[in-house]
DNA sequence: CTCAAGAAAACGAACGATCCTTCTTTTTAG
DNA sequence: CTAAAAAGAAGGATCGTTCGTTTTCTTGAG
């Protein structure tokens, strides 16, 4: 049995798939050819083609190594006790994704990003992937619904607001943000976390008055 | 002269841009072919072919009308006077664009969202439009700054964190939401305005205790 | 008002290029 | 030495674009 070790093929496996990662996050997954994959790798069709069945499953090995990432930053980030505020929370997710370069020692920082961007044009494109992408936010939420919970039981916050709106303003920050590191790249995360905490320190404009910066 | 009359080219000019928006909304820029931008606008390639040089001038107008739409909105709302506290500024920009369908009566709502998403993964391949986005950010920053100033001026928000870290921040949970709503379609904007109004309600955590939900 | 003339506008088949994939051959590992 | 793994040229399909032809529209004369 002259078959090549386990740890060969994984390797392989993984050599193309990085490629191919690195090719989506500059090209995107449709203005990328096969070819290009080919030479980021350093193989052959013959190569590529006996790991994975044609292109639309590279693809699709990507985009699911990028949801597991980003959804494992949102649960890792929520595991942790006791609940830090907000803005201290979106910060350790954003770390996270900005940190998980490549499995190994990897140059691009904003890698995860910009896949995070490509999945998203490829997801409104195709259902299936839309809906796995709405599972994936709704499992977030969930988690992150029991945390906001939680500042409103505790008093910190307004508990008359849908702690679910909350949740998804939360969420929609942290994609906020990593668009905007994946579009220009100079931006710290410190600048959410000290954006958001100003913010925080508004206190609730009451629930009349909320166009007026002074009352008479 | 026995040419056309000027709004006739300009309606065909029209029909065109709008049916490419509306594939490119559907399939991105590059899985969209040209004959699928032909049998939307319902004309030949020699008609197309007349009003743009060819796929890239369309995605360029394309480009360029979905980042004047949002770039317009975002000043638009940052000149209500007086300012509006964040929550409402921020859904008057959702609003305005997500209201701006086509220019006549269209039925995607969520039709600029969607290309500000293939936008995005557009500027991440081409330099040149990272530049324009780049400066185009730049200058809703600088409008939203000195709203975020007058903001502190006004003793409403801590003046100890830099302005530019707000609005940066105020700024991402726009991009999020839009990317939300392009991505799930059944998110209500009060949802954010709400979801951002309890966060401002939080009072700021001071300097030291940022981890404990009570104090004993 | 009618109608023909002429130019612009639209058509659509066809071309070269590129794409993804396959398949035979060569190399490599056990 | 053998079978798996990699190579790389070739095939079929599709892409963007061009260009010769047809249709349409404006204009000016009758």
């Amino acid at each position: 049995m002259p078959r090549v070790s386990q740890e060969r093929l994984d390797a392989r496996r993984r050599q193309i798939l990085e490629a191919a990662a690195r090719c989506f996050a500059r090209n995107g997954f449709h203005a990328t050819s096969m070819q290009d994959v080919l030479k980021e790798a350093g193989l052959s069709a013959g190569a590529v083609y006996r790991y994975f069945a044609g292109k639309e499953e590279l693809i699709a090995a990507v985009v699911n190594e990028v949801l597991e990432e980003i959804r494992s930053a949102f649960e890792e980030a929520a595991r942790t006790s006791p609940p830090p505020p907000p803005n201290v929370l979106i910060g350790a997710v954003l770390r996270r994704v900005l940190r998980a370069k490549s499995e190994q020692g990897e140059e691009w920082a904003s890698l995860y990003p910009r896949l995070m961007i490509q999945v998203w044009a490829e997801t409104l494109r195709d259902p299936a992937l839309a809906a796995v992408l709405r599972q994936g936010f709704e499992t977030v939420r969930v988690l992150w619904v029991k945390i906001v919970e939680g500042y409103q039981d505790a008093g910190m916050m307004r508990a008359d607001i849908p702690a679910l709106s909350v949740a998804r303003t939360m969420v929609a920050l942290v994609q906020g943000f990593a668009a905007q590191y994946a579009l220009f790249g100079d931006v710290p995360v410190q600048a959410v976390e000290l954006g958001l905490e100003a913010l925080m320190s508004m206190g609730g404009p009451g629930r009349a008055e909320l166009s007026g910066p002074r009352d008479g």
